[in-house]
DNA sequence: AGATTACTACGATGTTGTTCGTATGTCAAG
DNA sequence: CTTGACATACGAACAACATCGTAGTAATCT
């Protein structure tokens, strides 16, 4: 068991990150806090997260009359996903590019600079 | 003009990624490096890269019989599009999160990690 | 010249992603 | 019990992707 789940796509991404700060919710709530964003219909919402359901992408509790909905994946885990997808797609691996290319994708302020420089230094310590 | 390029789809990327290490070529070099890594029809290659011109994705010289295809865009800019992309999409911006996420998607060397480091010092310097 | 080879152009197909309308079921209030 | 509010299910429509076959055209060989 314990399948690939399937990148998610825009949509279903953006779907996942209300999910991941709301927690556990009702297609009712989902779509309050997409519809405030961009216009959508309730049932465009209710059917991604239906096809969602079937991929894997969300659990679905079907014990209330309306279900819950929970991404099945924590943000960190999906996160990885991407980053590993897209370092291997586009960087050949490097992640010196990829960070290069996040870097100058916009400027990165003093603070974000060293906080990474620190993030580093851990990383280099605990990695042995 | 310069109009927008779209983010390119993952076949689109593996061409793009032939035409940057190989320079500008025709279809059929295009597609015998391509069909070295996976079984591709050429004609598959071909309608890839007439949309892909279409699309502005690449640029196409006819003065020969065998059109010449070359990126539209060097490497180091569409992978700043794309990471920053990513970053927008799944990461709320937050460059330390995507670097994390690289990081842990594949474990990184020893050597990967001071390299990494000693990238953000330089940028640190240089970013004022 | 005629046959063969090396191209491009383009239509067709199947799949996936995205959106929405309509049908239908459930429950509570009047 | 009927109505209205709110839910899910599902089919339909359309666009984007990816793949390939066929047709036609230009060059080259014999």
């Amino acid at each position: 068991m314990a399948s690939e789940l399937p990148r998610p796509t825009d949509a279903e991404l953006e779907i996942l990150t209300v999910l991941w700060s709301h927690g556990p919710a009702t297609v009712r709530e989902v779509h309050e806090a997409i519809a405030a964003r961009k216009p959508t219909q309730y049932t465009t919402v209710l059917k991604l997260l239906q096809i969602m359901a079937e991929k894997g992408l969300v659990r679905r509790n079907e014990k209330q009359r309306a279900h819950i909905y929970e991404a099945a994946r924590p943000r960190e885990w999906t996160q990885r996903q991407l980053a590993g997808d897209l370092l291997q797609r586009a960087f050949n691996g490097s992640a010196r590019s990829l960070m290069l290319g996040a870097l100058s994708a916009r400027k990165a302020t003093r603070e974000e600079l060293s906080e990474l420089r620190r993030l580093l230094e851990e990383y280099e310590k605990g990695a042995r």
